[in-house]
DNA sequence: ATGTTGTTTGGTAACGTTTACATTCGTTTA
DNA sequence: TAAACGAATGTAAACGTTACCAAACAACAT
């Protein structure tokens, strides 16, 4: 079929052991080395990877678990990974679980299959619960949320540090009625909603929160039914840019004014959230980063496994925009 | 290591044949089966796909090359193409070339040395100028962007089609002065543009077109500087949403109302054209369809090679909103 | 000269599967 | 009853690499 190194030795005049540490800079004269990356060069050939892991038993492959590429936040992590996968010679394989337990425990069997040297997972937090890493051979670092505490590395934002600091803005603007909207899948949305309790409970104000499955017809739903009890929030706290859109929806389509009868505050600087009247405010992750730390941490641990597990914790940046604009001075406390 | 096909065989006390009979439904005994299945179990054994890979010669994988997975267009592509690639017990390769034609080239290359079965392919218009097919091992469906014609699968939307939709609606609606906004990079550009101008040489009316890189930041700069000459379109047709986002971005700087100052419609309905003021008018491409059909073309290529290379050109549908809404009755011609 | 070292090179056994071929055994057929 | 067949199982040779080991050879110190 195609060409192989045993080809290029002929052609070169070489054994197929000096094709191969030319191939991966073992040592071998110069004058060898020209003549086999010529013959190399003559014949076209490209090296087998299947063959090459098998035998050097390094898949030189990660695995990338997350729920559903389509958000933008996995969306920007995925291509974050990448492209240091890439940087570092390694492949990725992308897996998309849709928050199902199920197909996450499917796909690390086949992460096992694979014999990747290591995976990336943002897990629902039952799988999370439950998740025993020496069940694996391969390490796993968690990303956006976190499995259980000290059996894995992870790289997570500052999520109660950003719930409150939310609360605090809004506050600050002179809302009193914070109601909170959280996904009720991953403990992302319980940091984030510990934050917003504990920024509200400091200044003696009530919380109203509600948990939804994590999509955007959840969240419209459930805003939607908020709408039509007898008294709604002054404000909405939002947990993340699928249940804002959510929110979004329900509300211009009650015909409601954003900030004018309900202000809006979330999480993730999505395209849209600075094109929703004079902007959304929101908690910028910093997404990127997030899917290039998380493959630093991959590689380092790769490195040296008996390291310590970390936690890397990420800030969020506050941008204040128009859906919170306030109403009037802020009351004195 | 890790436990491997040997060890499965001695516990059930059978021979490697037998369970690896087992494992791919090949013929073997209710009994045997059975003890071969509980020694599975039991040691938790999985099969290394290297090792199969290299000794069957089916990697079992495609490779998927596009510009960037942050575009949402290619975001959903990939989604779908992943679906149905496990559906069929394949793997996908993810790469990002960045609409840089020497990445599409190392990319080509690294598909050759991962011996995918298939590639799926939104090549620069460079690259696909110059593709020649039979340099490569494997066939590849080129998506969003055609190749040489003839050369390889392909689907494809039906462009000028889509673009002359856009024209006709906007003239419909009493826009006379109708500039055009496309990308510069790909064949996609120069077809929708094909169409814009056709549609307005058939009307008798003036095209006014400008080229741009595909991106965000160059379609804003190139909007702000047309809206910086003596007069601009009534209304503008951009060719993707990169480029209808930018186009948005100018026009909101510079406090220029949508429809009043200056009509938009543009191709994707990407999550945020229908949060801009009351909706921007797009072309919906089938995105999800497109991932589907370009893999089962691949399967079907790679059931029956000889078949005749097939082009699929799918519609898009035009969504009416707010952004082209007119300006009084339209003109008589 | 001779032994000692070090550096290139070649031969070949793995790596974990699948699969072509040989073998065994039970069943049917003449 | 023996020959002929078919199904189930085992044996062993691939698949294309890498890496271990030994051989060859040059350079150096004795």
């Amino acid at each position: 079929m195609s060409v192989k190194i045993k080809d290029v030795a002929e052609l070169a005049g070489v054994s197929v052991a000096t094709v191969s540490r030319v191939l991966s800079n073992g040592s071998v004269s110069a004058a060898l080395k020209t003549r086999v990356e010529e013959a190399v060069a003559q014949l076209g050939y490209r090296p087998n990877l299947s063959a090459r892991r098998l035998r050097s038993q390094l898949s030189q492959t990660v695995g990338l678990i997350v729920s559903d590429v389509r958000n933008p936040f996995f969306t920007a992590v995925s291509r974050a990974v990448e492209d240091a996968a890439y940087r570092a010679g390694m492949r990725v394989i992308l897996c998309n679980a849709d928050e199902d337990p199920d197909k996450e425990a499917m796909y690390l069997r086949l992460m096992q299959e694979e014999r990747v040297s290591g995976v990336i997972f943002s897990p629902t937090s039952v799988t999370a619960g439950r998740f025993r890493p020496e069940r694996f051979e391969f390490p796993v670092v968690m990303i956006d949320r976190e499995g259980p505490p000290g059996l894995t590395d992870a790289v997570v934002l500052d999520n109660p540090q950003a719930g409150r600091l939310l609360v605090e803005h809004l506050i600050a603007r002179g809302y009193r009625k914070i109601g909170g909207l959280f996904g009720n899948v991953s403990t992302t949305g319980a940091a984030r909603r510990a934050g917003y309790e504990a920024a509200l409970a400091q200044h003696g104000l009530p919380s109203s929160v509600r948990f939804v499955a994590p999509s955007t017809e959840a969240a419209s739903t459930a805003v939607r039914a908020w709408l039509a009890e007898p008294d709604w929030p002054d404000a909405l706290v939002v947990s993340n840019g699928l249940l804002l859109l959510g929110a979004v929806h329900a509300l211009t389509e009650a015909g409601l004014s954003i900030p004018g009868d309900m202000a809006l505050a979330g999480f993730d600087n999505d395209v849209w959230t600075g094109l929703v009247g004079h902007g959304l405010t929101v908690i910028e992750q910093p997404v990127y980063d997030i899917g290039v730390v998380a493959m630093e941490m991959l590689l380092s641990r790769l490195e040296n496994p008996s390291l310590a597990k970390r936690k890397v914790v990420l800030n969020g940046a506050l941008l204040e925009r128009a859906s919170t604009s306030g109403r009037g001075a802020a009351a004195p406390s």
